[in-house]
RNA sequence: GCUCGCUUAACUCAGUUGGUAGAGUGCCGCCAUGACAUGGCGUAGGUCACUGGUUCAAGUCCAGUAGCGAGCACCA
């Protein structure tokens, strides 16, 4: 093996190999295990976030299937509707100067399809890179003709149990990608603006109370009172009371509109007084549907103002309602009309007062224009029934959220759920199945042929499909089941759903989780017909942030490229990467400054099981996780002691009789026995914490395991009996070397998979096992067997290390060489701390370099010395030559001054009658015994020091 | 406004049922020892945000305060 870990040579082949083999389809043997993966966009390209939550998927999947599961790690992508027609129109306008419109529909949809051919798989490749054990064969993507068989036969059955319904309705409209959103697309920005405050004059002579002939209303958006069909007041205000029923009139417009009392209007904001209007906003639209006030739609589809009003009544039906608007103002960006129309109120003397006022602004999370509440056609789905059956799941623990936490937002959200919009007025997508004749009749079925069947309607009738496709989201929340064959009862679907665990972020909790557990429970039943969960656990992941606690964004310039952490990347390449192709290239110049200072030797290769481990080793629960290079390099680090530790054990094993083969006689050192003990508690400690999904504490209790334990002493204690131990001695501590390391990466495996299969074939052959067409990822993971956990030999060498450590205390304190031999006298000896030195003289010799102990008898006065405690033995060195008596002294007064601190908390503690009375008695004899000890080890260091000082 | 989280070493974070505060990185010494300088050995470093309460005992439980963050709602 080469001296220096070097990830690049050992990772690329083995996934290749891996996948060929077929290791990672399921089994077919064993409890089933499923996980399925969230379809990333097909568009996109691994980040952090993803690089995490596989890296977690990718461990269960590993450790399950290692335990004998039959296990499936369902991959796929998603169509991602607007994102991938995004990108692909704004390729088409780069590259050929046009837009989807010149190329029509059908010719567009192709070009999208030619494009998902040639790049959609970079983000599947990249998953590869992580090593992530998915069946390839099995991938799935949410526009093939099974899911989208799947989505098809949902949608015909909900309208069926009247749970899609379509309405004109007012909805979150993008002026920019022209389509319909739902309300979790909208992203609220709190904004600075203004509030105007518009007088509309009263008719037919009226005046208010205090003489005026004009209310006044507020609004932060005056150009829509173009639609206005009404003003609201409160009936309980006395200001307005008579003026109810009576009408003002549109300035501008000079239209009519009735004063009514609504319960909106709130007497002790502004005037009191509420314009309406019904088209345009969607507080407004309620208190016209209770009014039955006509809804007017003063913008086109980019927002700009119409040349007529398009009139509605209350529940969306066409009306004849004459509402021309003022030619001037036709064809008005609705930012423009706002400014054209604040003037000429001001030039009317109409305008009563300008407001600073900050307000939120709704935006669309992919166009980042402002969103427009528009009426349109749009279909739905009615949730409320769905609901109640999906937050019953979580209520009843059917499913667990981990970290619990989650499940208050998942309730918040369940308990006021809004019907959802479904359509979108994009072309890229799952075309709705909906079918409309001359009249405008609306047919839903699978197929036309089934609609003309179903409805017998004629073949000369002409019948139109819906233009529109659905939401992503409604696809993805079929993901669980319609990846396994659902309509058709497959086996695949008996066998994997539900499935077990599903790994997310919170931020798609409402998008997506809370929308697969409804759609799932409400199609998919058991054999009882209770409706059946998507998985049983959500594990929840945090976001990960740049080392400033920083969300990792493009116009920040702060992102991070999991595959750089993984191959390393120059700075130059860096900065480009970062700076290239922006979206506001005049934040590339601090991008630059900032890039170049903070990496500025560029990013080393770390390889991939390093990331994985740093992200395991970071997952701790419920909180976002501040990404940090540091951690990083250590645990690349850890690799390359890995890697090395293993050198170590081939370099004494390979060509050497290890006891495996043979029968011959094998005599396990202390060392040996100690070392099995830990491991055998390092498996039962790292099992309990992935099955309690604490990657972060696994990926620890196997680092110290490694790195301390078995690097930091076993290793070193080994080297003792190679090289001087008898034949069997040599034989055990070989056999245990293999032992040890070649589970302990069985053990790592699943969350270091490349270096642990790299090692593991070296290492395992010489255990006997036969590595030939097979591989450490389809080996049995470790079991806890107690068998192995000899307490006795645990505790005699942990105290052989308090030993080692004494002496080294005092080495290290005293500046005595390592190199130098001591001779060492020993007061108050038990027989016991004999029987441990006597047994492990080699031992002490290496890792201590211990020549020689003398016991002292009892009253035999020694001469002046270094000491330290070793449980109740003394342990003195000589100082003779050795050691500076000043510094020996300050040591001491070091240790004494530690010592009081303690002594004197428990001295309290005990005199406390309370505690003495009330504490259970294991504590309180506890503090006993740290009393008594601390006191003696106290009483000898006094000695000590004033034997010292005497000189 | 409602709900939820966070505040522990210089930094990033653990701390399971209350019982002597931990890790990694960093800092400071010393060390080319035959697995590893991506290393070894040894130190130093904490009023657990604050205030009060419960308890023999509080980082941990309860109430409140402050700062930071998130989700949802409202905003004429």
């Amino acid at each position: 093996m080469e001296k220096t870990y070097n990830p690049q040579d050992i990772e690329q082949s083995l996934y290749q190999g891996w996948e060929e083999k077929g290791y990672f389809k399921p089994s077919g043997k064993g409890e089933a295990y499923s996980i399925m993966i969230p379809p990333p966009n097909v568009t996109g390209s691994l980040h952090m976030g993803h690089a995490f939550q596989d890296t977690i998927m990718d461990t269960l999947t590993r450790y399950k299937r290692m335990q004998g599961n039959n296990t499936l790690w369902q991959v796929g992508t998603d169509h991602a509707g607007i994102a991938t027609q995004m990108l692909v129109e704004r390729k088409l306008a780069a590259e050929e100067g046009k837009t989807r419109h010149d190329l029509g529909r059908d010719a567009f949809i192709d070009k999208i399809w030619d494009w998902k051919q040639q790049s959609g798989g970079t983000i599947t490749k990249q998953l590869r890179r992580l090593g992530a054990s998915v069946d390839w064969d099995r991938e799935r993507f949410t526009m093939d003709d099974g899911l989208s068989e799947a989505v098809k036969e949902v949608f015909v059955r909900l309208h069926k149990e009247n749970l899609i319904y379509r309405g004109k309705r007012l909805v979150n409209w993008d002026p920019k990608l022209h389509t319909a959103i739902s309300d979790l697309e909208v992203e609220n920005k709190d904004k600075k603006g203004h509030m105007w405050h518009l007088r509309y004059p009263l008719t037919d002579g009226l005046k208010t109370k205090d003489g005026k002939d004009y209310i006044v209303v507020a609004t932060t958006r005056p150009e829509t009172m173009l639609g206005d069909t009404g003003v609201a007041v409160n009936a309980d205000d006395e200001r307005y009371q008579d003026l109810i029923g009576k009408d003002i009139l549109l300035p501008i417009i000079n239209r009519r509109v009735t004063i009514i009392a609504d319960e909106h209007a709130d007497m002790e904001k502004g005037t009191g007084c509420v314009k309406i209007t019904p088209g345009h906003d969607f507080n407004d639209n309620e208190v016209g549907k209770r009014h039955q006030l006509p809804m007017l739609n003063i913008f086109n589809k980019d927002a700009a103002i119409l040349t007529q009003c398009e009139a509605y009544s209350f529940d969306g039906k066409e009306l004849e309602f004459d509402a021309p608007i003022p030619e001037h103002l036709h064809g008005l960006d609705r930012f423009t009309a706002r400014k054209v129309i604040v003037a000429e109120f001001q030039q009317a003397g109409l305008l009563e007062e300008i407001e600073e006022h900050s307000l939120t602004v709704p935006y669309g999370d992919r166009s980042g224009v402002v969103i427009e509440p528009l009426l349109t056609d749009q279909w739905y789905v009615r949730v409320a029934p769905l609901a109640e059956t999906a937050t019953k799941a979580v209520r009843d623990g059917e499913i667990e959220f981990v970290p619990k936490q989650y499940e208050n937002m998942y309730f918040s959200w369940m308990n006021d759920i809004q019907d959802w919009c479904i359509s979108r007025q994009l072309w890229w997508g799952h075309r709705i199945p909906a079918w409309y004749d001359n009249e405008g009749n609306v047919f839903v079925g699978r197929d036309e042929t089934e609609v003309r069947k179903d409805n017998n309607i004629a073949d000369d009738v002409t019948l139109k499909q819906d233009d529109d496709v659905l939401d992503t989201w409604f696809s993805s929340a079929l993901w669980t089941f319609s990846t396994q064959g659902w309509p058709t009862q497959t086996e695949d679907l008996k066998t994997f759903h539900p499935s077990n665990v599903l790994v997310t972020g919170f931020d798609i909790i409402f998008f997506w989780v809370a929308r697969m557990i409804m759609m799932t429970m409400h199609f998919n039943k058991d054999e009882n017909g209770k409706p059946q969960v998507p998985f049983k656990t959500v594990y929840v992941t945090g976001l990960i942030r740049d080392d400033n606690g920083d969300k990792m964004s493009k116009s920040k310039g702060n992102v991070l490229d999991p595959l750089d952490m993984i191959d390393g990347i120059d700075l130059e390449s860096l900065v480009e990467k970062r700076t290239g192709n922006m979206m506001q290239p005049k934040l590339a110049a601090k991008i630059e400054k900032d890039t170049r200072k903070v990496f500025s030797g560029g990013i080393e290769a770390h390889g991939t099981d390093a990331l994985r481990f740093t992200l395991a080793a970071m997952a701790s629960t419920g909180r976002d996780i501040n990404w940090d290079m540091n951690r990083l390099e250590g645990y690349r680090n850890f690799c390359n002691k890995l890697w090395n530790a293993s050198r170590y054990v081939l370099m004494n094993t390979e060509e050497q009789d290890c006891g495996f083969i043979n029968d011959l006689t094998k005599e396990y050192s202390l060392a040996d026995r100690w070392i099995l003990g830990q491991f055998e508690q390092t498996v039962k400690v790292f099992t309990e914490h992935l099955d309690n999904y604490r990657f972060d504490l696994a990926a620890n209790t196997i680092y110290d395991f490694t790195w301390n334990e078995f690097c930091g002493w076993y290793l070193e204690l080994t080297k003792p009996v190679i090289m001087q131990g008898t034949e069997a001695e040599q034989r055990g501590t070989r056999h245990t070397l293999i032992t040890v390391l070649e589970s302990l990466l069985r053990l790592m495996h699943p969350l270091m998979p490349y270096i642990t299969e790299t090692i593991w074939q070296r290492v395992a052959p010489l255990a006997g096992l036969d590595t030939v067409d097979t591989s450490i990822m389809v080996q049995a993971f470790p079991a806890f067997n107690e068998v192995n956990v000899d307490t006795d030999s645990m505790a005699d060498l942990e105290w052989v290390k308090q030993f080692i450590l004494a002496i080294r205390n005092i080495r290290g304190e005293m500046d005595i060489s390592p190199n130098t031999p001591l001779n060492v006298l020993l007061k108050n000896v038990s027989s016991e701390d004999l029987r441990r030195l006597d047994d492990n003289k080699a031992f002490l010799a290496s890792l201590a370099k211990l020549e020689s102990f003398t016991a002292l008898n009892n009253g035999e006065q020694a001469p002046a010395s270094a000491t330290a405690m070793v449980g109740s033995l003394e342990v003195l060195i000589p100082m003779a030559g050795l050691i500076d008596v000043a510094a020996e002294v300050a040591r001491l007064n070091k240790q004494l001054e530690k010592l009081e601190k303690e002594l004197a908390r428990v001295t309290g503690k005990l005199n406390n009658e309370k505690f003495v009375s009330k504490a259970p008695e294991a504590v309180l004899n506890k503090e006993k015994a740290i009393f008594a000890e601390l006191s003696e080890a106290k009483a000898k260091l006094v000695e000590q020091k004033t034997t010292i000082e005497n000189l």
